[in-house]
DNA sequence: GTGGTCTAGACCACT
DNA sequence: GTGGTCTAGACCACC
């Protein structure tokens, strides 16, 4: 098989979830898993699930509220 | 109405959270509410509260764990 | 563009606090809002300040009487 | 009876690992395992053993690498 | 994978 | 009704 150009992790991680979120699985408001449980989840290390929250945050897709959690945004 | 003696409302109180637990309407090792929240619920302040629930623990209908709250003992 | 160094959360209370202190705002002797309403007027959680108010305490600023309220500090 | 002041948990666990380290068991320089494991070894909160190390430090008995652990000081 | 900071809410000692 | 301590678990910066 091959690709056309860089494939990361925390790509399809992230592609996953915003799958998730715009499916409506995962509804507006909802607190998603935490980083930890996303980690073993995915079976990726946890540095790769905040790699693939950062890029949802600058799609506004999710909103992260320190010391809380991370949750689908509500717009 | 008349009655024999000293009728405190910590007792009252306590009466009352006895009948729940042996009544199993509060079962074991389940958590009461925050003695705020029975405040609240009684009417009475918060010492108040205390006090009847220190009855319960000496008692051993109930145990506190600090932090987490107080929970119906599961002997 | 650089900054002086990390920017916690109960270092800008504390900062906020001491200001408000320094102008005389907040007069000697008297007591400021209870850590709870502090907490609901910056919107953060009861432990960032009482964070903040150990700091302004080690400093002098304010003197904290068990049981009764924090108070700003007469000197 | 009585006692010489408050017994606080965080005090009990800073005096155990005084101990440890003043005896030798934790020689210069090992470091300890982390807070999560203290945490569950002395069966408290990851804070209440944060609380601790702060006072060692405090003391100088250890020294803290940030992400890498807390170690007994050398001198 | 560590320590640092924060949230939310519990009980407790004291006034 | 205050501040003090504690629990449980979250995200973050750093190594």
């Amino acid at each position: 098989m091959d690709h056309d150009g860089p494939d990361f992790v925390w790509e399809q991680v992230a592609a996953d979830l915003r799958a998730d979120i715009e499916s409506g699985a995962l509804a507006p408001g909802v607190r998603l898993p935490s980083e930890s449980a996303l980690a073993s989840i995915y079976g990726v290390a946890r540095g790769t699930i905040g790699r693939a929250l950062l890029k949802l945050k600058e799609d506004g897709l999710v909103v992260t509220r320190f010391g809380r959690g991370t949750f689908v945004a509500r717009t």
